[in-house]
DNA sequence: CCAAAAGTGTTTGAGTTACACCCATGG
DNA sequence: CCATGGGTGTAACTCAAACACTTTTGG
């Protein structure tokens, strides 16, 4: 850490805030979403922004930092949801006011319960990423940048790992599950092919014996979460 | 970036200083060897640690320090290897002065061309990453388990991206490539399955058109890095 | 009974593994 | 000419894609 510096036994600190910012992540009506919140100060006033803060003390860790954001904007709770490191933004200039680097994480969530009223009662709204990445969108700092490095982050850890069940409630059904790939990648699954592909990888869900009846046709069977982490062998997308 | 915190027109800066750091990993002596540096001052003096430093100025931006450390750290050019964010590194006490983020980048070179002389002239090293990761190999800072993060980023990436050339002299031949796989993953490779797989992955590399003939047996064709960049189907290492 | 969704079985082809075999060179 | 590494051919196997077909419900 210290070892290029010229090294004296107190450095300059250049002036520079660490801010911690969130891409919420959710599946919802049928569309991969996120949440973010409408900016009350300049700069980009008025602007949607990732949700996020600074960190809030000195000793205070990233993770920690992110869960506690993370509780504070949406009342989620980072241990019931799918939270990680994404990638740490600094280009100069990206805040105008100064020099902000902004570490930045990724959540996976089930349906978010409530219509996300935050602790701050700031204004907080769930957006379709496909609106979000349009072209003609405009969002806050480089935070388009982020939430496009976010979505790609969730669209290759569906090949290789069980996340996807992150973004489903506590019990789901096989094709709640197929759902969040077919609306995450973007793509039509085959149901049968699917089902055999995940039955096969041991540890990815556990069926709790029940079936519900949601549509007319036979009844699906529930399932939940397993131990299992990582998809051998993947899952694939078809590639373009 | 600022929407959960008070926001005042001005915030309080904690006092956090902003370092990057860099993993250098490369392939050598049949073995991946990482460059660490003895550090001069306390903390932890005297131990080895990765190179890195503090951000240069305001305006610097992340990737520029990260590559600007480099040249000054073993005098190669960023432009000629990979150099890639691996993480952001934030808890506290890990620099036991003050409050130290640190962004950490992994850079895979060829074998390094002189005994890396740095321009600092600090002292460099090479060091096997199987020795630094022994449980008995004490290293500074939080700076193994970087280093650990280093070397399963490196492994990961062989398996689906081409830049095991990346530890490739310019030319080289299919064994050397071979080699860099069975050595970062510590994993013997069928030579023949091997050169089918490779040569079957367009754009992964471009025949010279020359033979070398290193050893007694026949001579092996020479090639450069081709444009691919993703490797598809994946190259799979075994699971244990 | 019919439509619709859940789930099983079967065929085909792509891709990997394992290994026999041929090729080209240095000593 | 023979040991040695470079490179090709091929059969057995694994797995995914495609799709016919059975099961079980709501209306």
């Amino acid at each position: 850490m210290p070892p290029t510096m010229p090294e004296p036994a107190e450095w300059t600190i250049p002036e520079v805030a660490v801010a911690v910012d969130l891409a919420i992540l959710t599946v919802h009506d049928s569309a991969l979403q996120i949440m973010l919140v409408k900016r009350g100060i300049p700069p980009y006033e008025g602007m949607l922004a990732l949700p996020g803060g600074f960190l809030a003390s000195t000793s205070e860790d990233l993770d920690h930092a992110a869960a506690r954001e993370l509780q504070e904007e949406t009342g989620l709770d980072a241990r019931a949801l799918h939270l990680e490191q994404l990638r740490t933004y600094g280009t100069p200039g990206r805040d105008p006011r100064r020099r902000v680097i902004a570490i930045c994480y990724v959540a996976f969530s089930p349906q978010l319960p409530v219509p996300v009223a935050g602790g701050d009662a700031r204004e907080a709204v769930l957006m379709p990423v496909e609106k979000v990445l349009r072209p003609r969108t405009r969002i806050a700092f480089d935070h388009k940048k982020i939430i496009a490095d976010a979505v790609e982050r969730a669209r290759s850890k569906l090949e290789y790992t069980t996340l996807a069940a992150a973004f489903c409630a506590p019990e789901f059904t096989m094709t709640d599950l197929r759902e969040v790939y077919e609306i995450v990648w973007g793509e039509q699954l085959d149901p049968r092919n699917f089902h055999r592909k995940i039955i096969g990888v041991d540890g990815f869900l556990i069926p709790t014996g029940e079936r519900v009846s949601r549509q007319p046709g036979r009844p699906a069977a529930l399932y939940r979460r397993g131990p299992a982490t990582v998809l051998h062998p993947a899952m694939l997308r078809s590639r373009p």
